[in-house]
DNA sequence: AATGAATGAGTATTCATTCAT
DNA sequence: TATGAATGAATACTCATTCAT
């Protein structure tokens, strides 16, 4: 008998997520997303109930692989400005490495397909990064700001960099990431 | 598309706008857009060639409506850190009041209806501030970086802190106001 | 403005109508009936909300149709078996050149587009037939038999008789008429 | 088709038969049907060609299995009445205990699965009806009708009734049997 | 033989666009 | 100009059938 094959979601979540950088979310069709992964129309729906839920899945598993890639390499005995270089360089580097899910993401707010419940989920893997930004206000290092404020402006340091790197088509090098990580600190400490 | 200034064009355009923000670009239909705007599909089609058009050319005026508030009140006389603040709050302040459009021009990159010509067009209008950047390197007061960076990150300061505000419900005070201006002024300065 | 032709309903009925005995309710498509009726799908959907409402629509009109014609010429102050005589020939009648609508009725019990309220709507309209029946017992012509079992065998001595004629292309001449009448007023007549 | 005689095929025209009272036979799918029968789709085509063949054999068999039942009891050695009334009783009790059978069997009319040979072969098996018409004539019995016609009536009399009772949810009591039968005969009687 | 995943043609329904009024 | 009915291509989803295990 022939089992339900693990890799098969996978290969249809790719396949979204670079047909939502080519076209955005709005435009894409299950036949192409079916075409993309190589199988039939009827196959995606074994996998997927509908196209909410398959879009539903494909964000909250982009939201769950960013949040565990963050603190990749962190450690909490690191000095404090060390881990938080650390967390920082791994959005960046994340965002960077997979554009085509920031823009799935960016892309599901506002959309018909990602309900509340999805949405909610995120946000409690929002977690760790507030700890983060707590340990570095307790540690005297941050503003004397709400916690999120501080994330969010942290997150904005990155995020818009990011975008406008992938936009005009000018990868970010060394020195455009320094100035940047420089920037962000220098906003937030006290 | 006929007549710019009839209202019957800006009527339309303020119901793409509330379903825009409602349920996301993809979800949007021209019977939906007529309906809201009260009147009958076919009369879209007296203002705008198709969909595409209509989109196109609500997102250029969005992007104009937006670049054309950031300067107001803003005067090359004043000195800088005033004439900076000046257009930091402005931007600020449009999104805030102006988050539908926010959302639209959001969506629409990646979006099979916002052509490459609308995105160049836009760019145009990016240059003044990109001249307030520069005055700011010329006259020390930030660092030596490149000016995109720069305008970048003032952007994403303020970019996301709306978005969050907004998805959190929690309207900004003066308070976070003032912390974020100062977070990206800190960020940025020499 | 075109306005809503009210003749297309009718259209799409009669189509529908052919197609069920051609083929059945089970074989029937959307784009079938629109073909057959001249007309676009998209159209059907103008005038039916979906293909249950169709169906349940017809369903109805059919019953409804069928009910009307059985007391065509009915006078209450004719002789009762003059009256009976009439309503039954007119049943009779009805069912042999309304085939079509037969066929569809009966396929409608035990379908999933004809809902419970619909079924109940035309259980209503049968009142007429039941004072008929109550007449004939009032007037001491019928046997002491409930109602309903009366009305059943009335119906079914017709019912059988219009489907065997039609199944096995022999149309109904005088002499099978009056023959079947006569079974119907024996087997009712105290 | 594999072994006729193997219980599952049995299983699954029980599952059938349920469903097809349920939903009628234009809503039924294969993968509900082997649900029903609680094994997997592809066990259905192991002893059926397909879904056309399943239900045509479905078809014939109940209508055998009908007509088999008729004469249980029956002898053309027992005077003429009694010997029609076990008959009439016969098919009544048969159609009320196997009423799904009757469903199907009403279904399969005008359906795009039951092909012209089933039907025909359906229409050998009465031909011991028609004898027992053809008696009751000679006998003299019945009204000089032609057999058709007298058939026709007999089968419609108790036809109508057990779908009514059904329907309206009133089990036909002895009382109500005797009542019928009584109408059949004196309708059928000369 | 039995399973149920995979297939892809087929179906109901939607929706951008046109057109008659 | 304005309307909204009509169109039919396009889309999400289903389902009979096949096939690998």
């Amino acid at each position: 008998m022939k089992l339900r094959d693990d890799k098969k979601a996978g290969q249809i979540f790719r396949s979204v997520l670079t047909l939502v950088k080519e076209k955005g979310l709005a435009g894409i069709t299950m036949g192409e997303i079916a075409k993309e992964a190589g199988m039939a129309t009827g196959t995606l729906y074994i996998y997927f109930k509908n196209k909410e839920e398959l879009i539903n899945n494909l964000f909250f598993e982009c939201r769950k692989e960013a949040l565990e890639n963050y603190f990749v390499n962190y450690d909490e005995s690191l000095p404090f400005k060390k881990g938080f270089s650390i967390v920082w360089h791994n959005i960046l580097q994340f965002r960077i490495e997979n554009f085509e899910e920031v823009v799935l993401m960016d892309q599901c707010y506002h959309s018909p397909f990602v309900n509340d419940c999805t949405v909610k989920l995120t946000k409690e893997m929002k977690k760790p990064l507030y700890k983060l930004i707590e340990r570095g206000k307790k540690e005297n290092f941050f503003k004397d700001v709400d916690d999120m404020t501080l994330l969010t402006f942290m997150i904005g340091s990155i995020h818009e960099g990011v975008k406008n790197a992938h936009y005009n088509r000018k990868p970010l090098n060394k020195a455009a990431i320094d100035a940047m990580f420089k920037m962000c600190w220098d906003g937030m400490k006290r």
